[in-house]
DNA sequence: GGGGGAAGGACCA
DNA sequence: TTCCTGGTCCTTCCCCC
């Protein structure tokens, strides 16, 4: 058992050399760690790491106080109710699933070696003097692995080359890979750039009747993969010796990774590892199991199963970090024979969550569906920099943090009610101080109202001591949930249909359009909204065949050809006339004040769109040749109007600018949803989706240039701020698809790690047809002196506006809860809240999309 | 005593 | 000279009903 007192070898714990990766055994532990000690000692990383340490220490001290109070009795009460549990896991064990956990063999390394062959035999890392992301295999023989500094690195090995990272370079690299991987399984759950798990169940299915059919299917050696790691075996034997002649694999599950190793590998010159077993937690630590470029399977077996966990070191287990690891230690358990041992003791000492999930480990049982990424729960952005004291200078810091948050949550349509600002003292304490308002904000504005105040309590608490900072970060959390946000659906299309049914897809704001689009694809990392997609789309259907049916080759088949339909229309409509299609998409976003008086038509917009009900995707596809200029907004006493795109609220725009803003920003959208937009740097994006005119453009362009304000950053090469990610590889990684991009040196991130196979081409100005036409039929109608209520349909006197906004307020929330009861059905108390809320949200006179409403109806008169 | 916000931390890629 | 960033989940504390 460790001595986990004060022993100074012990306090060493978090800093020295942690080598139990790939490539790092049979080191000079002692060695490197004397040296990695004596570059950090007297650091103020040190120093906090340190005090981290302690802070453990006191921790575990504590538990080893409680477990000596804990009785016998105690004891076996509990083993009783463990006993229980484990039952019930043992009964509902699903051994069924093959998952499949791939990840690429020091994939940045990797990547930099293949592409200068130079550096092959060379001790090299890729990173910067600050940071690196991942070393090669001769670098780690030395000490040097991800998540290391690059100046410590280089005391352990002089002539190390460090590489800077090259995004543009590993995400390129990485969509081969996933078009590989999509062949297997097209619902895989990608991880990170070089990282995913797959079910290849179903492929392990039609792959049975081969023989029949296709027969195992042979791939053509056309080039040997450059040896990567001299130690390495080779993914396949045959490969090594390869004559140039065809690769024939077999239909087991072990065969069909062999080849999806081979093809990677034949089309990257990347090697892969994987683990194949019955759940993602076995196959995350099957796939580090014969790392580099090897492969491991655990059949689906309970006793082999139980037989594999019964030496595993918790450590391996993905959730299981350096404190917990220290923790189970200090109680005796190292591996997992001994966890199930303790199971008892365990959910004595630990929290329902935490011993649940130990027994689950214990076990052997994980995860055995791969889902989907749900719903976002924050945003932020941070910001390291050296030493800042100067208040003015953390001020505008703060705006400008906000400023990027702001984009980023526009672009995902997101708003949230509370603001988080974190902040990292130049000894590396991180101080996190939060508000919540009574409303959701999204602009750059309102959140560095409540950011800057944040702020100001922190500066004040040390003054006249300037707060002298290095981390400066803001968050939004506490998004409005797809209820709250129908009145902001209902803001356009409202108007033109009473229950809005086709409305939910098409008049989300630019960020969620994005989600459709992205979960048409195929590859979707978010949940189709059911409320709002009354039409299935593909990915709909097809999340719905699987699990419950096995898709036929024929089917997935109709299926491909369908997204690849889509696809073609999409990038049809997007090439032909660009002009037209964002001015189409703009006109269906827009309302013709003429049109909207009388929505006595939406009844055929209604019934003619529930004929689509059920029907393929292609309904979704713009009709272009129905739209017409003239549903721009033609009045002229627009005063306050917000962008139904990016929700920029704009004061006194001349509608021209108004309709050409509305342009640029569905074009924006659309642009973001390019096919190709994996590769397109994020500056470019925004200069191609940037609303003109806005005070905001200004300050991107000074940012792209230079930004005073970010002065303090290390030199603003392309290296400046490392990017590090670490995984079971040892490397360090950038989540997947996070499109963290630079600006003026600042990594900001443009969505998270959701991200489709294959991108597909714009669905910016998604609709119906039928909708079209409708719209088409409302704009022809005539002008008349009362308004017809965008959510009744009632019509109502305008005579006196008030009156009628009462009437549209009154009206949608009554709609609003009411669909609220439709898609939760009471259970037990556990709605009110959330009813509270969405009443609350109704309430709230500063409700944006209500009040935009309103602007748009107040421009009637 | 339970719900919920705030703060901090573990862990992940 | 020099030790990241963004996200989720969990725990603990505290206040309020």
């Amino acid at each position: 058992m460790a001595s986990h007192h004060q022993g100074g070898a012990d306090l060493l714990s978090r800093i020295a050399l942690n080598d139990n990766k790939a490539g790092m055994e049979g080191l000079d532990r002692d060695k490197i760690n004397k040296i990695i000690l004596e570059t950090s000692k007297g650091s103020k990383f040190y120093e906090n790491e340190l005090k981290k340490e302690q802070q453990v220490n006191q921790r575990i001290e504590k538990m080893m106080e409680q477990k000596a109070r804990i009785t016998k009795e105690q004891l076996k009460q509990a083993q009783a109710e463990v006993d229980k549990l484990t039952c019930e896991l043992e009964r509902s064990r699903e051994l069924g699933r093959v998952i499949v956990h791939v990840d690429m063999d020091a994939f940045y390394a990797a990547v930099e070696m293949r592409d200068c062959p130079e550096l092959k035999d060379k001790p090299m890392a890729v990173g910067s003097m600050s940071m690196l992301s991942t070393s090669n295999y001769h670098a780690r023989r030395f000490g040097v692995r991800a998540a290391m500094p690059g100046f410590i690195a280089k005391k352990l090995c002089p002539n190390l080359v460090i590489v800077p990272t090259n995004f543009d370079k590993y995400r390129a690299v990485s969509a081969q890979v996933r078009e590989i991987f999509s062949e297997y399984d097209p619902h895989f759950m990608p991880m990170s750039l070089d990282e995913a798990y797959l079910d290849i169940t179903e492929h392990l299915e039609q792959r049975k009747h081969w023989p029949e059919t296709i027969g195992p299917q042979p791939f053509s050696t056309h080039e040997l993969s450059p040896v990567l790691f001299e130690d390495s075996p080779s993914s396949s034997p045959s490969l090594s010796g390869a004559d140039g002649k065809a690769e024939v694999f077999g239909t087991s599950a072990e065969e069909a990774v062999r080849e999806m190793r081979f093809r990677i590998e034949q089309k990257t010159s990347l090697t892969a590892s994987a683990g194949i077993a019955p759940n993602m937690m076995l196959a995350k630590v099957c796939s580090d199991k014969n790392k580099p470029n090897g492969q491991y399977r655990i059949p689906p077996e309970r006793q082999v199963v139980m037989e594999f966990m019964k030496d595993l070191p918790v450590r391996k287990v993905s959730g299981v970090g350096k404190v917990t690891e220290k923790m189970l230690a200090a109680l005796g358990i190292v591996n997992c024979d001994q966890l199930s041992q303790q199971m008892a003791l365990l959910s004595l000492l630990f929290s329902g969550t935490s011993w649940h999930n130990f027994l689950h480990i214990s076990l052997g049982l994980g995860s055995t569906c791969i889902e989907r990424d749900s719903e976002r729960k924050s945003m932020s952005t941070e910001r390291t920099f050296g030493e800042m004291s100067d208040a003015e200078e953390q001020y505008s810091l703060c705006r400008d943090l906000c400023h990027d948050l702001a984009q980023d949550l526009q672009r995902e349509g997101l708003k949230g009610k509370t603001v988080t600002l974190k902040l990292k003292n130049v000894k590396f304490e991180v101080k996190t101080r939060a508000f919540t308002l009574q409303y959701a904000v999204c602009t750059e504005e309102e959140i560095f109202a409540a950011a800057k105040d944040l702020l100001k309590v922190e500066i004040d608490s040390v003054s006249p001591q300037p707060l002298k900072l290095r981390l400066m970060g803001v968050r939004v959390s506490g998004f409005i949930s797809a209820e709250d946000k129908k009145p902001l659906q209902r803001s356009i299309m409202g108007f033109l249909q009473k229950d809005g049914s086709d409305s939910g897809s098409f008049t989300q704001c630019a960020g969620s359009v994005l989600k459709a689009q992205e979960d048409s694809d195929g590859a979707s990392f978010l949940k189709p909204q059911s409320t709002e997609m009354k039409v299935p789309s593909v990915s709909e259907q097809k999340s719905k065949s699987k699990g419950t049916q096995q898709q036929s080759f024929f089917q997935r088949a109709q299926l491909k050809r369908l997204q690849q339909q889509q696809r073609e229309q999409m990038s049809v409509m997007a090439g032909t006339d660009t002009t037209n299609n964002s001015a189409d998409a703009a006109a269906a976003t827009q309302i013709d004040l003429s049109t909207t008086n009388n929505l006595s038509d939406t009844t055929s917009a209604k019934s003619l769109s529930n004929t689509n009900s059920g029907t393929d995707t292609t309904c979704y596809v713009n009709k272009p040749a129905v739209l017409k200029p003239s549903f721009k907004i033609s009045t002229q006493v627009l005063q306050f109007l917000t962008c139904p795109v990016c929700n920029t609220e704009m004061k006194d725009v001349n509608l021209t600018a108004f309709n050409n803003h509305i342009d640029e920003c569905l074009k924006g959208s659309a642009v973001d949803n390019e096919p190709t937009h994996l590769d397109v740097p994020k500056e470019q994006k925004e200069l191609n989706s940037k609303p003109p005119a806005s005070s905001s453009e200004s300050r991107a362009l000074k940012s792209s240039s230079h930004d005073p304000s970010c002065n303090e950053e290390k030199p603003s090469t392309s290296i400046s701020v490392p990017l590090v990610e670490t995984d079971e590889d040892g490397d360090f990684k950038t989540p997947f698809f996070s499109h963290r991009t630079k600006i003026n040196g600042k990594r900001s991130v443009i969505s998270k790690k959701k991200m489709p196979v294959c991108e597909s081409s714009s669905k910016a100005s998604l609709t119906t047809t039928h909708n079209l036409e409708a719209v088409t039929e409302m704009s022809s109608d005539s002008k008349g002196s009362s308004l017809t209520c965008p959510v009744c349909s009632q019509p109502q006197s305008t005579d006196d506006l008030t009156l009628f906004n009462r009437h549209v307020d009154m009206c949608l929330n009554q709609e609003v809860l009411l669909e609220f009861r439709e898609s939760h059905p009471p259970v037990g108390h556990s709605d009110e809240p959330a009813l509270k809320s969405v009443r609350g949200q109704c309430k709230n006179k500063n409700n944006n999309q209500q009040q935009q409403q309103k602007r748009i109806i107040n421009t009637l008169v």
